[in-house]
DNA sequence: TGTGACAAAATTGGTGACAATCCAGGCCAT
DNA sequence: ATGGCCTGGATTGTCACCAATTTTGTCACA
């Protein structure tokens, strides 16, 4: 159980929703369960009020359900609704990878195939929090060399909320020697500064990231 | 000023970020004003709690700007947030063109056809708000066709933020016969069940009203 | 054993009061 | 004049309390 810090200051409403965020995406707080203030305020040592306000703040971010009288839950997307997301992410990350070919430097261009080596490394030694770490290190450097805040801030958004797929599909074997050809060919189109080449290449990412979710959730 | 109905009605939080987003979209309040709790409880009717977690919401859907102790005012959109958000805009519409035209009935496209006949009409007769109608109606029903909910509420999202910039665009004169053979455009796509054409057909549709939007902004 | 009614506990919703903070304007010394 | 400083008013932030509602537990009765 994480406990709040039991220091005497006070812990503000978006330091609440910031934990609350970080419990949902690291599966500490699982899907439909509920989020009652009390408990809540007590856990972080905050108050009651600063709760209600983080709860509201998550409910609009569609990290949380919310009923009149019957409180909070952390929201339970369903496989389709998870489809739809991958879908919005890879028409945004497509924009995102189609823009940093565009901008890209060389200084960045050889960092993003350090990205690219490290993964490859990973998966020859089987290291899967390895291979994760770069999936993450990739995605975030496209997504900051492009320089689309506003895609950005969105593509956030919605992975926070899918995060329940993200994982069953990380833990899958084999899941790696599938995926890591296809960023290797999004590193290199964008590399060699082929906006279009380098969205197809995302989009065809995240059409093979859909279809093996839907086989993760078929057990 | 929209006085709020003044029955003994408690109005919720939720009626009162409806009401504040509609000031906002239809240009009552604008970019940088002011927005005070007492006076917005007053406004609507309601309590001054539910006024402040109704600034909550709209702050995190980025209609608001809040700084600690000095109070919420509408948030001005920069230029240059607004290209991006027409960006992004562009990648998700573009998802829903194909997607309709994947999807679309034989009822639905001759009701789209009909949409696009009236905007056409419109044009011939200069009826500036008509074509506007037109032009939501044609957007709305992509969307609605495409059966993508998530990527349409992320649509409606930005869409209220760049609301300022609609409108300096939608005011300009001429700016109808520019932008008809593209809304066409997308229709005949759609219509001829050309997913990659409907997409391709609403980027150059966003691609044009990118443009539009930095001249109107030379002033 | 199961079911419905009812009371008690738990939880959320809402409001008012008060504290903290910011802002405008006046005042004084330089 | 100009700049620093103080004070009063306006506004926001926070909390404690109570009302409303739901949920749980118990018990009588079929």
């Amino acid at each position: 159980m994480a406990t709040g810090t039991s220091t005497g200051t006070t812990v503000t409403a978006a330091e609440v929703a910031a934990r609350i965020r970080e419990a949902i995406s690291s599966g500490d707080l699982v899907p439909n369960q509920r989020l009652v203030e009390a408990d809540l305020a007590e856990a972080y040592g905050a108050s009651r009020g600063h709760v209600r306000t983080a709860l509201g703040e998550l409910t609009v971010e569609g990290l949380v359900e919310r009923i009149q009288n019957r409180g909070a839950r952390v929201r339970s997307v369903p496989l389709e609704e998870a489809l739809e997301i991958v879908e919005v992410r890879a028409a945004l990350e497509a924009l995102c990878a189609a823009r940093a070919a565009e901008r890209i430097t060389d200084d960045q261009a050889e960092e993003l195939r350090a990205i690219g080596r490290a993964m490859e490394a990973a998966v020859r030694d089987r290291d899967q929090s390895a291979y994760a770490r770069g999936n993450t290190d990739l995605h975030g450097m496209l997504i900051r060399v492009s320089g689309q805040r506003t895609a950005a801030a969105t593509i956030d958004r919605l992975r926070a909320q899918a995060v329940r797929f993200q994982y069953r599909l990380s833990a899958r074997p084999g899941r790696s020697q599938q995926s890591l050809p296809e960023h290797l060919a999004i590193i290199e189109a964008v590399c060699a500064r082929d906006p279009e080449g380098a969205a197809r290449a995302m989009r065809a990412h995240l059409a093979s990231v859909s279809e093996a979710i839907v086989e993760s959730t078929r057990d």
